[in-house]
DNA sequence: CATGAATGAGAATTCATTCAT
DNA sequence: GATGAATGAATTCTCATTCAT
């Protein structure tokens, strides 16, 4: 719970909403304009503060931005595990598919954070470990191998075609919102229906 | 046949190998270092040539990198026709698949090409129509419904689901190069094949 | 005296002790880093205190600086002034050697109050008066010549003669360490015999 | 004779009498505001130019220090390399003290080359090793000592006092230009002679 | 008294673009 | 056509200083 402690002195309590409102301004400006595109002065000017002040709260631009990516995997995790914590005991591979469209529609209902998470990059980057959310993923694809519903397959190769297939489907619907998609939930469940259906027994 | 008129003059000749030369240098630099990473005075002097030389052959930056997404599309294109012409005759659905590992394959072997067609982002852009690739799958997909190979479903929501596999596995293995990926080809053809056998009657 | 009227209560005696804190940080930095490159946060933050807080004892930059260079030439006059009591009765010429050799020694012990007093300068400064170590120079030679120990030279030409020799070997240990010099204390003592001999009647 | 081979197209004129109006000014300035108190900006418009032009003929602000600095070696070291070939058969104890005043007087006729060389100096800097000025003395040094003209001391001990000596004169009279100084030139030969005598046989 | 949040001026440097040669 | 000198806007970041708490 980095930092959630309450805040007792109004000095802090309006540090932290400060903080909170460069945050959200700066996660929107990188969305829309890419790592480069954004400006510390511009950013500053929209959230009403001078530049200098924003790194009061944030080292440098770099700083900033891996604070949004942390905490977009952060999100993404959370939400994840959320949902399997909810439906413990249940068939797995009704939970597979459960996870399929909540990871789906997690990143539609937080493009930002998903851009964060998988699509933007900042240029000396290179994220390459398994995130929260994979490793809840392939524990779940386990369970179904365990279980004999997924036939016999690599654990790690089923996992990732899983993610594949959802990661595919977010971000075309998040990078490209102009082209004329099929209904969203008819298109969502095809995808991670087709990609569950390739596995089972 | 975009301006490939035969050159007859070494001038003209000349010209279009510069040409050829900048676009190249400047596919390459933007994919490493993205748009704004890229400088027009270290490009040119990657090429070998004067900064102010690309101006010559280049309205400037954005009609540079525009002219790449351009003919990163065409290629991608070009890819598909070559191969859908190659097996006119054969089963639609193992067409359907072929295609689908072709489009992996292709985005492997000229990520910088997949890049600009479907990951770079300018400040300020937003493709939304149809492209040609996708257009071709979508006729081969309507194929397999006419010769009710697939069971039914909306052509659209069918086709952009087999995009979303592809793309979504495409995707991941150029931007996360570092991750634990399980056997390239095993992981391909589990996208693909659960994709398609998802869709069969 | 300066300011040195005993302090009763704690109060007095912390902020006293504050005060040198910040004097003795600020005196090793400004060589350090010079003028321009030291920074009142840096300062206060080596000093274990808030940046404001430097402002509650000087008004500003300058006025720290000022006081050190101040205290510096307090300090060089001291040490000269203790030198020439201790001997009062002795030759003078003899004095004048163990003064040359005094005011060296104590410059490269004290190599930060040296450079406050004659190397450093402030974006416009420019001091110019007589200081009291030359003073106390400037009478000792003014006594040789009365005891006809010198030929007769103009005073004021002898004693800056004098302080240029010491100053030169002074200054030149300071700013060149890293010079392969001879022997210390033989330089010393060839460069103050040479000034001091090439005097004597 | 880097760079002096003539020029011939107006461009590369041009570009060198630029070169030149840049090292002037900045030589000026930094003299006078030390190496932080100037701006790239202020120099720039102090010439007349953009400060965007400064840059393509110094890689940057340290590059164009160092290129004043090394300038003024050289030229001190020329000074000094046609005292001694115009003298060349002379009486050598005659020539040391030649060599003395004459230091001390292009000192004094290029304050801002001999600060440069001996008194400036930037953050990151540390010069350490013997110039050619002080190799040319140490030569005579030794032709003296082998001449029996000096008495027999250290030629390096006996070089750097001699250094010294002419070098705090120099360095006090450039930077106290308002302390109530004796005859110039009765002061330099005082230090001078003093220092010479001193090592006579 | 002491703090530290906030400001705003100013620093170095880069870069796309223009244009005289 | 080709060159490269020149510009000027824009960028990131630092810092002395002020002032409400």
């Amino acid at each position: 719970m980095r930092g959630q402690a309450k805040l007792h002195t109004p000095r802090e309590r309006y540090r932290e909403v400060l903080r909170q409102a460069i945050l959200d301004a700066a996660r929107e400006a990188f969305v829309r304009d890419g790592y480069e595109g954004v400006s510390m002065r511009g950013l500053a000017e929209r959230i009403g503060c001078s530049h200098g002040n924003l790194y009061l709260h944030f080292k440098d631009k770099e700083a900033l931005f891996d604070c949004l990516v942390e905490e977009s995997f952060d999100r993404l995790g959370e939400g994840m595990r959320r949902l399997s914590e909810s439906e413990r005991g249940r068939d797995p591979v009704e939970l597979v598919r459960k996870m399929g469209r909540a990871y789906v529609k997690f990143g539609l209902a937080n493009p930002s954070v998903y851009e964060f998470a998988f699509l933007l990059r900042r240029p000396g980057q290179g994220a390459g470990k398994p995130h929260v959310a994979y490793k809840r993923l392939r524990s779940l694809v386990r369970r179904c191998l365990d279980e004999k519903r997924f036939r016999r397959v690599d654990v790690d190769a089923a996992s990732q075609a899983l993610w594949a297939a959802v990661h595919g489907i977010t971000s075309l619907l998040i990078l490209r919102p102009a082209f004329p998609w099929a209904d969203r939930n008819k298109l969502i469940s095809q995808v991670v229906d087709a990609a569950v259906d390739g596995l089972l027994a």
